[in-house]
DNA sequence: AGGGGTTGTGTACAGCGTAGACACCGACGT
DNA sequence: ACGTCGGTGTCTACGCTGTACACAACCCCT
């Protein structure tokens, strides 16, 4: 079938430019013209912009539930939340516009809660409800819905970072990174006397 | 100065437009169809696309800090913060777009945290935190930063409407708001056994 | 009465997503 | 060998966008 490069490259060249700059930043013309080929041509690969984004973002997904919170098995339920919060971190704040685009935009497709969160098809979701499962089982969190309790522990991470990607917090990364664990430990502690 | 009337007709027509269909489809030739008015006629009161937006945003605010947080005074913790959170949740459900714009959308200017919320000037942000110094005055919160008590209550909430108004979570607005003062809940109380 | 600043209009340009017509090119049946 | 045919790419064009620029109407002050 001639190449099927050419889909690829231009996928490839559209991940570029939404990692560097932005969705916004993601033209036809421009992602054509890194792929090396017109603007019309990227249409008979991907039938309009929409759909182009929508297979990055898939790739996208695919390759984190790859590489994400396979590292993270081992230690007590303490330290396995602060990798897991770590790898987050990472990803959101090195690719912050990857982040919004996968994390943040609107997505009429994917209604994802509860059950998607529940199967494991949440790279970033899965692992802490794991732990936060296993942490239940032996007795060092107190019983409750692990879906629900998971969300408590990583919401008030979502939030900070929304705010902190929108630039309404004015903090060093490392300063934020440690407002971070310090919101998690206050969820985990309770804020109640 | 003429009119001063047609500035004001211009950011009108653009909150509507706005809060109906979203930011993007805020289009200086829209606004100005809707204001009555050509559209490089705007340009005579905004210098651009960008500050019509920042006017609209101030604006916004502004109102938003008017109506807020003031019949929140009486009652114990709970009652309060659930109060508060049920504003917030009003807001952010009932006029998602404009929610989105004013408080995730990308902002330059101002950064926020930690001193505008120190002075109160969060609309969402300061009631909560003068409950929470209450609160840890009286003894029913634990010694801390109130800015930082003050996030980790709020921020779930934050978060989880983030994903909401994303499409990510398949719960009605009644199961959601169920789903936040729960959350709420356990963050107050702890995860932790 | 006349000049000048303020506020509006009309036109135009570059860039956007993308529809539609056309050109190339390898595979195939005859 | 030749015609045809589907897949891939290009060229052109349309309607949209933000906005620069030239011009016109108006109000106010002298």
């Amino acid at each position: 079938m001639g190449d099927a490069g050419t889909a690829e490259r231009i996928a490839a060249a559209a991940l570029a430019i939404l990692v560097k700059e932005g969705a916004q930043a993601v033209t036809m013309r421009r992602v054509a013209a890194a792929a090396g080929v017109t603007a019309m041509a990227t249409y008979r690969h991907y039938p309009n912009r929409e759909a182009l984004l929508r297979k990055v973002a898939d790739d996208a997904f695919a390759e984190i539930g790859r590489d994400w919170g396979h590292h993270a098995g081992a230690g007590d339920l303490e330290t396995r939340l602060h990798r897991l919060s770590e790898d987050f971190l990472d990803f959101a704040l090195g690719k912050p516009n990857l982040y919004r685009f996968l994390l943040t935009d609107r997505r009429d497709e994917a209604r994802r809660f509860p059950e998607d969160f529940r199967d494991g098809s949440s790279p970033a979701f899965s692992p802490v409800l794991e732990a936060v499962e296993q942490a239940i089982r032996e007795g060092l969190l107190r019983p409750g819905d692990p879906i629900e309790i998971t969300l408590a522990v990583t919401m008030p991470v979502v939030g900070l970072v929304q705010f902190y990607l929108g630039g309404r917090i004015g903090l060093s990364e490392q300063d934020f990174r440690a407002l971070c664990a310090r919101t998690v430990e206050r969820v985990l502690d309770g804020t109640r006397k």
